[in-house]
DNA sequence: GCATAAAATGTAATCGTTTACATTTGCCTA
DNA sequence: TAGGCAAATGTAAACGATTACATTTTATGC
């Protein structure tokens, strides 16, 4: 492998000089410049990124922790990060976890290790131990929370995400205001705080009258189109059966749709359906799907500006909830419910 | 940051023993074991990645180059990358890219600078002029090819597939046993291979026959969902009409799919439609989607094995091509044509 | 043409590990 | 107890870049 003492050589100068050449080319003269260029052509060099990041110890890369890559919506918000680290000359290293203690630790690890500038979790953070994180002032590198919510038991980390409550309530309240009464709620994982809070939406737009509080019903649906079909089929079983289903997320709502028409039932016919996130398979379900819209690129670009800034400038470190605005985008899965 | 030094001079030992006790702890007495040992626990250290793996020349990271992380197929295919890195203890990087020029220099880059021990290319390797790639000899870090093809004026390149050609004539026999003689094809974009093979298959499946090559049609869906609606509203427009509609891959199947619903046009009462992948949400879609199933995280952990032996063998590497099962699987979205 | 400042270049230390080689220690046998 | 061998440890040189500092060259003003 040819190093930058070989080019040196070639080119008739120190070491020194070729890195001065490739970092910060004004600093040397034209005609150096030209023999340097040309004997870096000739060789075919290339810098080794691997003693470069060691010595001057940051690596340019950033690490970005999520529970399941192949989710449509982490997708976009991962397509915003990508696009803003890049203008940004930053690589971004994919960690696919279900925040378990195990993968805590392995974060821990990384922050100290040092393999990443920093740290982007789009990942919840209940179980997390590691003493690691809830000082501000001791993290090695930064990290930052995309859509997820802190808990609340940890020093808060900053974080940008929609009002997740908020916009949960907004949807219950829309169900309610075509008429609907008996709405039932598919949840998602315990371990997804995220989704605890469109729970806990869901709950403040039910609780909010005597009419609606009584039919309050949720059942979990794993974050999975199997595991939404299944909590599907428990709340059709019951009696009085649910005239609408809100669902924690679209995923989970394009399973619930598919289990209802398999009851030879009709959305919205019999069951309105309201999903959340807004992926692209929303507008193309049958029928396309009512669901929350969250701005999932402008998240991940935001998200990534935070670590940015904290890398950039250490002091920066803020605990700051960074809200971002949803919006309820009305398609053809809900329809007036009259007894 | 603590480095192994100051764990020697702690243990009051020589940061070689240190060593050692971290990478070959069989070397060292149990009593100088004990003492690094708990000098590493007092100071939290944690070995320095970077530093390491300079010095190592080993990174332990995969490159996988991916058109698109949000496609639910390669979604998959990561799963078993990922999950085989795991087991071998090595990280995984993702690059998002539409291979175009620009980016083949990046990975050429990426190759001789060494950040990573090995590439996995799931993406096609039409426009690459890189001369890097051609040659088997003088390739610095592995590469393999998983699931596309390789073009045939670069030297051979090892991959794992399977037969697209195949399974696509394959699809296309199915139909025309169906009765149907009208057959239409939403093909990828000109830059896949991968797509240019199942649009090969197709025309070998409908030249056959007198009766069906006078039918043979083709548009292009962009691969995307949008893409795929256009296409179909193109193609749906033409007199006689396409009895059925064979897609590149089910995501365009489903934009397929929406767009002749919308036509209120039935599936598969009016057209069939028949998708490549099986997609999770292949037999969620309405008419549950008949399709070509691909033993993806086989193919992902197949792909993987494969650099990990030309890493650990530089000797091993092949050239050979390694060709997975596909299968047929037969839902709701094609019907028999009975004129 | 000289003094002086500024610009260009070179020298060598450094980052934290690993590891070849040298040295010491411990153990066993005769 | 000496001799010999193996095991344990230490010493110091890498790895390839960056950079503070020292030195040389060039440019400027008079």
């Amino acid at each position: 492998m040819v190093s930058i003492n070989h080019v040196a050589e070639i080119a008739g100068v120190s070491n020194a000089t070729v890195s001065r050449c490739i970092n910060d080319p004004l600093k040397v003269s034209k005609r150096t410049r030209a023999k340097v260029q040309s004997a870096i052509a000739d060789t075919g060099y290339t810098a080794n990124t691997l003693a470069r990041s060691f010595r001057r110890g940051k690596t340019n890369m950033i690490m970005v922790v999520i529970p399941s890559v192949g989710d449509p919506f982490f997708t976009l918000v991962m397509e915003g990060i990508r696009a803003a680290a890049k203008r940004c000359g930053y690589t971004i290293m994919i960690n696919e976890t279900q925040l378990s203690d195990l993968n805590a630790d392995e974060i821990g690890a990384m922050m100290v290790s040092r393999q990443a500038d920093g740290i982007i979790l789009l990942a919840s953070l209940s179980p997390f131990g590691n003493a690691m994180l809830s000082g501000t002032s001791n993290r090695p590198i930064p990290i930052v929370i995309g859509c997820e919510t802190v808990s609340s038991d940890l020093a808060s980390l900053p974080s940008v995400h929609i009002d997740n409550v908020g916009a949960a309530k907004e949807a219950t309240e829309y169900l309610i205001s075509q008429g609907h009464r008996n709405v039932s709620f598919i949840s998602g994982p315990e371990s997804s705080l995220l989704t605890k809070d469109r729970e806990y939406g869901y709950l403040k737009g039910m609780l909010a009258s005597k009419t609606t509080s009584e039919y309050v019903q949720i059942e979990d649906g794993g974050m999975s189109i199997h595991g939404s079909a299944k909590a599907t089929r428990k709340l059709l079983s019951q009696r009085p059966r649910p005239t609408a289903i809100f669902c924690a997320n679209d995923e989970m709502a394009m399973g619930a749709i598919h289990e209802i028409k398999n009851q030879g039932l009709s959305v919205p016919g019999d069951i309105s359906v309201i999903g959340f996130d807004d992926i692209r398979y929303a507008e193309i379900t049958d029928p396309p799907l009512t669901t929350i819209y969250q701005p999932a690129e402008e998240i991940g670009e935001r998200v990534f500006y935070r670590v940015l800034r904290s890398i950039e400038d250490a002091g920066a470190d803020d605990d700051m909830a960074e809200i971002v605005p949803h919006k309820l985008i009305i398609r053809k899965s809900v329809k007036k419910f009259e007894r």
